[in-house]
DNA sequence: TCTCGCTGAGAATCAGGTTCTCGTAAACAA
DNA sequence: TTGTTTACGAGAACCTGATTCTCAGCGAGA
């Protein structure tokens, strides 16, 4: 009953192929997108480009832009996402070579505030200042951005339940959001001055994420 | 040595009349633009209203908009550090209902985490979704107007230190600090649907930043 | 009354995102 | 190979919204 029953199958492969490269391609312009997108950023050190600048650098169009992407927004969540999900394997990755669940935990949140500060002289891409405008403008979006994340960390956190080193009060899953939040935007806001007196240091982070703040 | 010991005293006083006269106005009319820019986010429930739609609201003009502020991102700013204060003032009263420091703490974060969700139901001045964009462009500006909080914060935790009832590992103005952005932040992102599973509550958020996440 | 500084009204400018038109090149069918 | 379809680049055009500029009126003091 389907329209490809109809068809001979010779069509439908003909068809198939010929999307299969359209797809190619368009994969291929969008990621030329990307590149010069995080280029860019990486340079500026901030997410205030220009589409106009993304299409120069990529050395296409912006009729393409418009066709690849829904707007600009679409073009910033790809890198965030894409950001958030290399940060995640990174984290993850160093935590694996911990052996003591708690100290995954601590090895985890420490780097994940050190990725997440503004611009440490340049660093790796600079998983951009997370667009906080993304966070009004798509809530439901970022959310899905972070998932890895907070998926990461709650695996970490279940680790040490499982090993009696954390309190359930919570849920696993919600601990792991906070501290995933905590952690990125108060890194997202200490100034990388020197001089007087804020610059909160990631253990400092670490140790209010896992001891908070009363006696016992 | 002075220009002003040059000039007889009368004069000195008819400048000075005529200058506080001047201010006088300005002052009210700044405050029309407050006004009116907070009735329009009040109504609207978002801080994405245009310059113009203030300016007509108040009756002025652009001109005089663009003379009693340095752009929108003054304007805002105005109303962020106007809306921080006033919470800080309503946090701080509601504390003092409390006897036990550490129970003033607990009102003081359950009610700041109220006071920054997004608009559960419009509200009282609904203190914007703090605009997130000024956190980038404007940080300085932004820290400032979050001192009187975090001042408020960081008494009810020396209050509480004195009982004996604060770790003091980290000093405790960061403390302030950490939790006070922990709280606003944590707020913001909560989604206020009701169906599934996300929406983290006030005592979830105390019970994080009180007791963070590990055993003792 | 005359003059000056302040103001409102609103046009002009500018920046950036988004859309549209056109001509050409690549891809594919016959 | 050749005609046809589709995709794409170049860049003009359009829109929204912030910011600046011009001009005219008006109220207070000389």
């Amino acid at each position: 009953m389907t329209d490809s029953s109809d068809e001979p199958a010779w069509k439908q492969r003909a068809v198939e192929r010929s999307i299969k490269t359209a797809k190619l391609r368009a994969e291929q312009r969008v990621q030329r997108f990307l590149d010069a997108a995080q280029a860019i950023i990486t340079e500026k050190g901030t997410t205030e480009f220009t589409v106009q600048e993304v299409v120069d650098r990529s050395r296409q169009s912006l009729r393409s832009f418009y066709l690849q992407f829904d707007g600009k927004h679409e073009l910033l969540l790809a890198l965030f996402e894409d950001a958030l999900n290399k940060a995640a394997a990174q984290i993850r990755a160093a935590a694996q070579a911990e052996d003591d669940p708690v100290e995954q935990l601590h090895v985890a949140t420490t780097l994940l505030f050190e990725l997440s500060r503004p611009d440490p002289t340049a660093k790796r891409p600079l998983f951009s200042d997370f667009a906080p405008q993304l966070l009004i403008t798509h809530p439901t979006e970022v959310r899905i951005a972070h998932a890895p994340l907070i998926t990461l960390f709650a695996e970490l956190m279940a680790d040490a339940a499982d090993a009696g080193r954390v309190k359930s009060t919570i849920g696993i899953r919600r601990l792991a959001a906070m501290t995933m939040q905590t952690v990125m935007f108060i890194a997202q806001s200490s100034e990388p001055e020197s001089s007087d007196s804020h610059p909160i240091s990631a253990d400092e982070v670490w140790e209010f994420c896992s001891q908070g703040f009363l006696h016992h």
